[in-house]
DNA sequence: ACATTATATCGACTAATATCTATATTTGCA
DNA sequence: TGCAAATATAGATATTAGTCGATATAATGT
């Protein structure tokens, strides 16, 4: 079970005009998307993404106005989709935007 | 209300990684990601984008297996969220996907 | 005018998901 | 070894969203 590489597939697939998506194709992307989706995730993704050297999650729960159970289902669910990197630092995670998702995303769309 | 401006108006913003996206903006974009978030939409669209000339909705009831008040439900959401145009021909009505949506969300990420 | 075809809206149901509190797990340190 | 801090998981709840059947609206042609 791969739960970390559906952004980084998205390089390999062709633009999304040149023909239309198959049926898990379709899914395995949505999924990616649906992940941006939500307001709270994006901006968790942001956050991370304006950080070259990366962010501690800890510093990513207040600034958002959520609860730190929700923050970590979020910073999950962009992991999972393959935005994310995580380490673990001691007692801190580090989170850092995979370049690899930003380009595929790009790449997926129309590049 | 301007409802079919969200996903050409991610043309100008700056890229995704250059800093934190405040809440309005973020609620804004992430709507445009949702919006390509689910697997039928997102096939819907691509069916769309596979086709320079457009497409006629009654071509896009058949193909994946939802009825015809699904497709336009759907349809109405990618058009909602600017990233298809709509033109009324006699009886039918032809979707084309709006250029700018596919430069605009390659733009958002990172290009 | 009327029937037919294409698309949209309405109302209801169900499934998915974002959120919280409470608790468990993991790690570092005294 | 025991305590505190950081993160994850579990369980519960409320809201959102996808879906359908029925029906309304809009356009065409007879």
């Amino acid at each position: 079970m791969s739960t970390v590489t559906a952004a980084t597939d998205l390089q390999c697939c062709p633009p999304i005009t040149e023909a239309a998506l198959d049926d898990e194709t379709a899914h395995r992307l949505a999924g990616v998307f649906s992940v941006l989706g939500d307001p709270i995730r994006l901006r968790l993704f942001s956050l991370i993404a304006s950080r070259p050297e990366g962010s501690c999650a800890c510093d990513l729960v207040g600034p958002l106005g959520r609860s730190q159970p929700t923050i970590s289902h979020h910073l999950k669910a962009l992991h999972e989709a393959g935005l994310v990197d995580r380490e673990r630092r001691g007692r801190w995670i580090w989170y850092s935007v995979r370049p690899e998702a930003l380009l595929a995303a790009a790449t997926l769309i129309n590049c």
